[in-house]
DNA sequence: TTGTATGCGTTATCAT
DNA sequence: ATGATAACGCATACAA
């Protein structure tokens, strides 16, 4: 006893005691066992991101392992593991009760739920049943009522570079929508149509199209919305890949960029700097939004009795301006 | 008892009895707790992976994503939970005690050590000495002789570019080289350099310099290496990332890549298919190569007796042609 | 300030 | 085939 004391800085020890038994610690190399601590606190003192193991084969490395990146920081702060688990989710919901049980299994204090999950609603109603602590990041309106939750403001970051492209005397706008089911990037549509509204204009101005989110999709939209009878002088892309992948396209197809047409996306990945031209684009802040999500979920875990407090946090974005974009001729 | 014997699938139980149990199960909703099998097994069912977090600011996002992806399908395979374990390295060695640390704290079963932790001889003889079970990820020749160790084969990979730039008529070349310590990406400038000696050429048909893997240095390096006085007609870099920087640098001043200098880099990240022109490298398994460690400790971790053989694993590479090399004009 | 008894939830071992 | 006992290693509650 007198020795965890000593080990968890507990308070009535004598000094001359506590030297006593770091000594035979040093000397007899022991370690506490993490296992045992863990049992008798009933607490893992482990958190668990989910993520989204796409169908095909590739997770999206780079989203995911920013908000694992910032995830993984906070943990070290505050004393906490994580665990990834990503779910692929073959059959609408299936992914569901694995990830309840993931929760109800005593492996971890809290989750921290990434798109798509972090928009299932009926997941959350069971989690929040089983008073089991959940940060979201970038869920929809819906699912924010639901959870606490970190996001960047997508609909402020489509408006913002919606703006930008008016600026430049745009009137005309192809979009790439990504997937259904992620709310979070449809907002960043809402954003781009609130945008032109400002400016009065409407959908009649835009032609729409929905990608995967990946530069193949990217690319292989791009003609049709390109030629599309409203000849679109500016290209909007719920993220980087897509763009990239439609400047690809673009190229081929021989056209210049971005003198004859203006592309932009969202998410600033590593790539969207380093391509010809640097890509327009919005920056999220993921590293942040992991580190945000995993300290709401943090100090839930510690005070439980506060537990399902709604805590909405929105991290700023940052509008980068880049190569893509110029004023319309 | 009966109910342990149940759950875990035991013999000698009544099917009736079996019956009962499962129908009290789902009517208490009861889940075995993780943390008590744990500490009476004396077993964690967990392996931590040990990452460089880069002094400035992102980790190898890619790299270390890919390493994961694969480690934690076969974690999920093997019943085991895997945990990330950034270690930052300010001072040399330093990270070594806190590594050991890890590994004695119980909280793991095994590591998975990536470079440049996988050369850490001193580590690996620490963590021999205290039984611990490891596995290394594109270790050097020595500390290959210390640990089980996945790979592909750098010089293998070294010797395989450096022959296709042979033989489109390349005889005078710049090596952009990686950091010191990873030991890996030096082997690729022996294979390098072998295919030269095969072809009856040494170091002097060899500009070289040093940069730290990062698009920066790519693009820092390549003036000096171009413009040197042995007029290189093809640049190998000792990853993509700097690859893809030379490349960059060397639009700016204006070469035309291929067509007056190839460029190649190693390890077939997603930039490379993308930039223009695409870029020839050789493809990295990333998600095999984590895959495997985790098979090779997953195995030492069941049968502890055989600790310790020494296990050298190779994994297949692929050399992808793309179009920034051509024949030397 | 220190130490003792007890419980955390499981499983190995040994009885029945 | 089933059940009782003990042990895993720690920390809480309480006694001294």
């Amino acid at each position: 006893m007198t020795v965890s004391r000593v080990l968890n800085g507990g308070p009535n020890v004598r000094p001359q005691v506590r030297e006593k038994v770091m000594a035979a610690v040093e000397t007899l190399q022991y370690r506490v066992n993490v296992q045992a601590q863990r049992l008798a606190a009933r607490s893992s003192w482990t958190l668990a991101m989910v993520v989204e193991a796409s169908h095909d084969a590739e997770p999206n490395s780079f989203y995911h392992s920013g908000l694992e990146i910032g995830a993984l920081r906070a943990c070290a702060d505050a004393g906490f593991q994580l665990q990834m688990h990503p779910f692929s989710e073959q059959t609408e919901g299936a992914a569901d009760a694995e990830i309840l049980a993931l929760a109800t299994s005593g492996q971890a204090d809290g989750l921290v739920l990434t798109p798509p999950f972090s928009d299932r609603l009926a997941l959350l109603r069971q989690l929040h049943a089983a008073h089991f602590p959940v940060a979201c990041i970038s869920a929809g309106p819906e699912a924010r009522q639901a959870a606490p939750s970190v996001r960047m403001d997508e609909a402020g970051a489509g408006f913002d570079i919606t703006r930008h492209l008016l600026e430049q005397g745009h009137r005309r706008f192809a979009f790439m929508k990504g997937l259904h089911g992620h709310l979070a990037a449809e907002e960043r549509y809402s954003g781009f149509l609130a945008a032109l509204a400002a400016e009065g204009l409407d959908e009649s101005s835009v032609v729409a199209a929905r990608g995967d989110f990946t530069f193949r999709s990217g690319a292989a939209l791009t003609p049709e919305l390109i030629q599309a009878p409203l000849r679109p002088t500016a290209l909007i892309c719920a993220n980087d890949d897509m763009a990239v992948g439609a400047m690809f396209a673009a190229h081929r197809m021989g056209l210049e960029i971005p003198a004859q047409l203006s592309v932009v996306g969202f998410d600033d990945t590593p790539v969207s700097a380093i391509i010809w031209p640097p890509l327009t684009t919005v920056h999220q802040p993921l590293k942040r939004m992991g580190a945000r999500a995993v300290e709401l979920l943090v100090s839930q875990v510690r005070k439980t009795q506060e537990r399902g407090e709604r805590h909405e946090e929105i991290i700023p974005h940052q509008l980068m301006r880049r190569d893509s974009t110029a004023a319309v001729q």
